[in-house]
This record gives C-alpha cells, sequence and structure tokens, in this order.
DNA sequence: ATATGACCAGAAAAACAAAATTGGTCATGA
DNA sequence: TCATGACCAATTTTGTTTTTCTGGTCATAT
C-alpha cells in the first residue's frame, strides 16, 4: 500500500513542530523529533524546508493565518461581534488558544529559545492586536468614542492583552475567578468606556475582514513560497 | 571626629542594597558590594541583620512601606482622588516609580535571583494592589458600579498593572505614546467603565487610608523587630 | 562599646577535555 | 521519482579539576 497521505505531508510536519516546540521550545526540540512525531524520515523534512529556521518560521506564519481565521470565526458567529468589546474579547480568546502565537506575543524565551536572537521577533509581533488604523477606523464607523487618542486606546488594548497572557506567573489560574466572569467585567467595563451603542455593527465586522486580510497579506510578501 | 551618622546607617545601607539590587540582582550583588557602596565595614551589616536574606526582607519591608505612602501622598493630594479610576491611577504611577516594588510584582528572576525560589515571593505579591474587599467597599460608598463582580473587577485590575509593568519587553518605550496620553485614555475608559460620580469621593480616600494600613500592619507582624 | 577587615569553609565560576547530540547531506533502495 | 536513515562536521552537553568568589565570623584596633 502506497502512502497516498503524502499530500498534506507538511501540514503533520507542522502539526509535530507545533506541539513539540510549545511543549519543550525551540531550542529542545530536534528535527529527529518532529520528524518522528509527525512519521516522516529526518530528510524528508528537508525536502519542504531549507533549514529548522525555515521551517519555525513556515509554522509562525500558519499559526497566525489560523489565529486570524479564528478570530474572524468568533467574530462572524457573534450577532453583537462588530463592536469593539466583543471583538476584543474574542481575539483574547483566540490568543489563548493558540499557544504558539501567546509565546510569540509575550516574547516567551522559553518556548522560542534562541531563534529569538537569530531572527527579529517583533518582526512579528508589530502584526498583532487593533492598531491605531484600525481604531481610527471603529471611530469613523460610530463604535468608539471619537474623545479617545487612537494611538493611546490601542496601546492600551496591547497592554491588557500581555497583562492577560502573563499574569498567570503572579496570580496562580487556581486562585483567579473563572475566564467567564472576568470576560463579563472586561466587556462590561470597556463596553461601557469606550463603545457607542449606536455605531453600525457590520461595519466593525467589516473593518475586522479587511485587518485580518492586510495581516495575512504581510505574510503572503514575507513568504512568496506559501507553506 | 567620631562618626555621628551611625544612626542612621541601616537606611544607608538599605539604599545601597537597593541600588545595586535593582541594577544587578540579587545574585550578583554581594554584601561587600553593599558594604562599600554604602561607606561601611562588611561586618557592619551583620550588625542589623543576620543575613542577606535576613537584609532583603527588611528591604523589601521598607520599599513597600515607601510604596504605600507614596501612593496615599499622591491620592491625599488630588482633590478627585477619591475614586476608584484615579486611585488606580496614583497606584500605577507610584509602582512605576519603585523599580524594586515593580519587580516584585512580576516576579522579576532577573532581580530577585535565587531569592526567589528560597522565600515564598508570593508571600509579598498578596498584599499588592486592590483587593475584591477593597472593591466591595467603594461600591458601598457608591463610587463603583454594584453590577460588576469585586472579585473580577479586582483580577482586571491587576491584569492590566501587569500588563503596564512588562509591556515595555513587547512595545519598546519609544515606540510607545507618552505616559500623560494613556493615562488620559485610561482614566477615561475606566472612568466611564466601572466608577460611579455620584459617590462620597472623600469615603475613597478613607478607604485607601484603611487599606494602606492593613498592608503596613501585616509587615508589622512580619517584621516585629522593625527595621 | 563599637566598628573593622583579615580570614575561612563552602559555593560558584572558569577552564578544559571527553562524550553525546544535532542540523543538514546524500548515496542507496523502494 | 521519492523517501530513507547512515553519516559527518560542528555544536552542545557532560564530567572533572582548578580557581575565584562570597556569606558569615571574630580577634583586634579604636
Amino acid at each position: 500500500m502506497v502512502r497516498k497521505n503524502a499530500v498534506n505531508r507538511p501540514e503533520r510536519i507542522l502539526d509535530a513542530a507545533a506541539s513539540l516546540i510549545t511543549r519543550l521550545g525551540f531550542d529542545k526540540t530536534t528535527i529527529a523529533d518532529i520528524a518522528l512525531e509527525a512519521g516522516v524520515a529526518k530528510g524528508a523534512v528537508y525536502l519542504h524546508w531549507s533549514s529548522k529556521e525555515a521551517l519555525f518560521d513556515a509554522l509562525v506564519t500558519r499559526e497566525m493565518r489560523r489565529l486570524m481565521a479564528d478570530l474572524l470565526a468568533r467574530v462572524e458567529a457573534d450577532p453583537r461581534g462588530g463592536s469593539l468589546t466583543r471583538m476584543y474579547a474574542h481575539s483574547l480568546q483566540a490568543l489563548q488558544a493558540n499557544p504558539l502565537m501567546r509565546a510569540l506575543y509575550t516574547q516567551d524565551s522559553r518556548v522560542l529559545g534562541k531563534f529569538i536572537h537569530q531572527q527579529d521577533p517583533r518582526r512579528y509581533v508589530e502584526r498583532f492586536g487593533f492598531g491605531k488604523d484600525f481604531i481610527i477606523y471603529m471611530q469613523a464607523a460610530g463604535l468608539v468614542r471619537k474623545d479617545l487618542n487612537p494611538e493611546s486606546l490601542a496601546y492600551l488594548l496591547s497592554v491588557i492583552a500581555y497583562g492577560f497572557t502573563g499574569i498567570e506567573s503572579v496570580i496562580p489560574a487556581a486562585e483567579a475567578p473563572s475566564l467567564e466572569q472576568v470576560e463579563e467585567v472586561l466587556e462590561a467595563v470597556l463596553g461601557r468606556g469606550m463603545t457607542l451603542e449606536d455605531g453600525d455593527s457590520e461595519a466593525g465586522k467589516q473593518a475586522l475582514r479587511l485587518a485580518v486580510d492586510v495581516v495575512n497579506r504581510q505574510y503572503d510578501a514575507v513568504h512568496p513560497d506559501g507553506a
């Protein structure tokens, strides 16, 4: 019987890499480990990527695309998903669900290992989150209070997202209130504090679609050969 | 001429320790370094504390008291200082101004070094910030929306504080908007989102005085012998 | 009485060599 | 044509020894 699933072999390799790297970190994860986990020979890995760095790069790209797709799906499925508050909550949930992206966002050197020194990791990070332009768009759509400085608001949202990804080292999950409760409060506070009720919610979703598209295109530009 | 300033020698030693430990970290800072910086002999340090750990412990206690005093001074000087939003903003500023407390709050192992393994550092941290009880008090005083879950709100405030202390590793200060701008937005968002306008501002200040007192008393309990 | 700094045992760091592992290649077999 | 895994140079890890350093003490000087 011939292995016909060689088609999605790159995907399987990336799956293995994602699993191992988020668990052992970049340094301790070897190509042999990845190949073993993926059920292929070591050499096969080099049929798709020229180096360990290139593999990791591809992995980051794939996970970023997945993160964007996940975020978009959550927002589209939410009737009130067009408001900045809801979108932001969804983005926190999506980020929470993707360990590799979380590690990248927090510059976790335990996971990123020496990769953090070779490449400039900020290359990835700066495409994250809701930037200044996005806020301005949302203000134009009547969904965000116009008296808030867009740059500062974008920064504040980054701060909170960063806080959520790292707080566990200070307040263990066992002592923290449930995520639902916290998100309820977050939504109540941010909802009143920064959003407007009478805006066009659909415009918000449209803004997100565009923003996601921009992110994806940026990754196309860096990786013209695809996965 | 006799050294008459031997009275404040403990303070000078703690000053030297604070300066060196925040710069070099606990591990790389030696007792000899501290003594030299303080202008005393090494043995003199042991006239006041029985070990390096005891010295560090005393330093943390002093800095915590200073942090509390600083916070209180900022709030008292602010006419609208009784609102939770203002108090919170002041607490962020006070924390920002104290490198050692910042390191303790974020469990920064570069500064805390091996101390983080010996003592349980959470012993200090859990006395930080605005806890659940404080929020409840503020709600009773009509200063905070009563529909917000106190525990979740307290957690959210911790998350934001943690985010501010660590965000610099992701967004360098050079690329970040000015602190004033960000605090303006933070105040606007949190002000609308969680506080009530018609509450008794003086009651808020009183609540803080009590909370600060509780913290200070806790440190008395742990260190009955004083500095 | 009080403060000092030489002194010491134990810990940490540096230096070095030996052994194991790793990223990457490629002759070989399916 | 495609995938494999033995193979290799280079790096990393491990083990060992030597040296330096550090927290803490205490006989001595002030």
